[in-house]
DNA sequence: GTCTATAGTATGATAGAC
DNA sequence: GTCTATCATACTATAGAC
């Protein structure tokens, strides 16, 4: 059981070339489970719910889980890992740490947009999982947490951020800021998850507060994107 | 319990509501639900954990309720008739838009942050009312919400916030930063609600990047706070 | 791997005595 | 207003045939 489940959740890793439509059932479990999840809430679904979506009867679903919950921990897991491997792939270590940051903001905002019904299972399922499992996702999400704190410490190290706020209420307030458009973004709405990242970025550092008196071209701290179109 | 926090809940409640009846047994549910709805979420408490909280059989909790999600919705409604009393008490009419906005961010931060186990209903368990329900909240929360671009557009009109971003992004931007730090604060912590407002206004009013190269005392535009009531 | 059938339990809500 | 007792249903998970 394990063993099938674990190779399953390695192929539906964040770059999968291959096509996803010919992947284990466990796989496409995961997928329907997710979208259930995102529309119901994880208590709200049951697994009559999730037999019906993957057009089998309940008593088939067991074959491929042994419980509920280990579904919704591998979800989290999952989701953790994805963007943990979008963001490492990013940020480069030797790039000056406000590129950094911004590479961060746009990466972790283009994910978890685009990736939302995985996201969410972080964000506001985990609670209900078993306090082992429980536990394993908040040691990875802090993980995660620790790794964006540092990066903005070495922006105030290097004198690029202020310093008058601690490095975890900034952390906590740009992750506030990126992780819960998750609720109001609409894909069919105007602002792509590229604007709406770029439109956050410029918020988080450089402010709401009209800044005219600037000399020449609207000194801003959060246009040098990413990829330098030449 | 208490007495204290049960007549905390009557004391800044907006009005008696039309009916008549017994409302100090209800008003105990209320808070009861509202923590336990908080510790597990809505789907996961059940009405026996509502009873043996409130020290009643379940069935005598029926004598109070007619539906679990009544007291949901009842929740909800209560969460943003507390947030809309209290932005309305402190943003003056009068003042000049950026004060207003201003005001809004530390009163709003330190309602949701005081109490959270009752906005947390509101930003995460409404999701579970019936479809009737949910459209009343949604509507009085777009309403709360059409408060804040409101004064947003004022300011951007005065020329105080930038308008390269429109007035619904900053909106919504504003809104993530400060709702969901409800999910993160501790009360025993070092930081305060006013402290985390004061810090947050910061951030979205000034962005997180130091300015030193600025002249004279440190030109912010989130420092001038409400006036302190006296 | 999928099925039918069902165990065993928890759930929201009600009936009617006091 | 609270109680004991209970209903009808929904739930997670299992047993065992094919």
């Amino acid at each position: 059981m394990s063993a099938v489940r674990r190779q399953g959740l390695r192929s539906i890793e964040p770059k999968p070339t291959q096509s996803a439509r010919s992947n284990t059932t466990y796989d496409r479990l995961l997928l329907v489970a997710a979208e259930l999840f995102w529309q119901r809430g994880y208590e709200a679904t049951t697994t009559r719910d999730l037999a019906q979506a993957m057009g089998l009867q309940k008593a088939s679903l067991y074959h491929h889980i042994t419980r509920k919950e280990d579904v919704l921990f591998d979800l989290c897991k999952l989701a953790i890992e994805r963007l943990n491997a979008a963001v490492a792939a990013t940020v480069s270590e030797g790039t000056p740490p406000l590129e950094q940051l911004q590479s961060l903001i746009e990466t972790h905002m283009e994910v978890v947009l685009r990736d939302r019904q995985l996201q969410v299972g972080v964000l506001n399922e985990f609670r209900y999982l078993s306090s082992d499992h429980w536990a394993a996702v908040v040691s990875m999400r802090d993980s995660y947490q620790s790794t964006v704190r540092s990066i903005i410490e070495s922006c105030q190290r290097n004198g690029v951020l202020r310093k008058d706020i601690s490095p975890a209420t900034l952390t906590l307030a740009l992750l506030d800021l990126l992780n819960w458009a998750i609720f109001w973004f609409k894909p069919e709405g105007p602002m792509t998850p590229t604007m709406i990242a770029r439109s956050f970025a410029a918020i988080f550092l450089d402010g709401a507060v009209e800044r005219s008196e600037s000399k020449g071209p609207k000194q801003t701290s959060s246009r040098p994107i990413r990829p330098r179109p030449k």
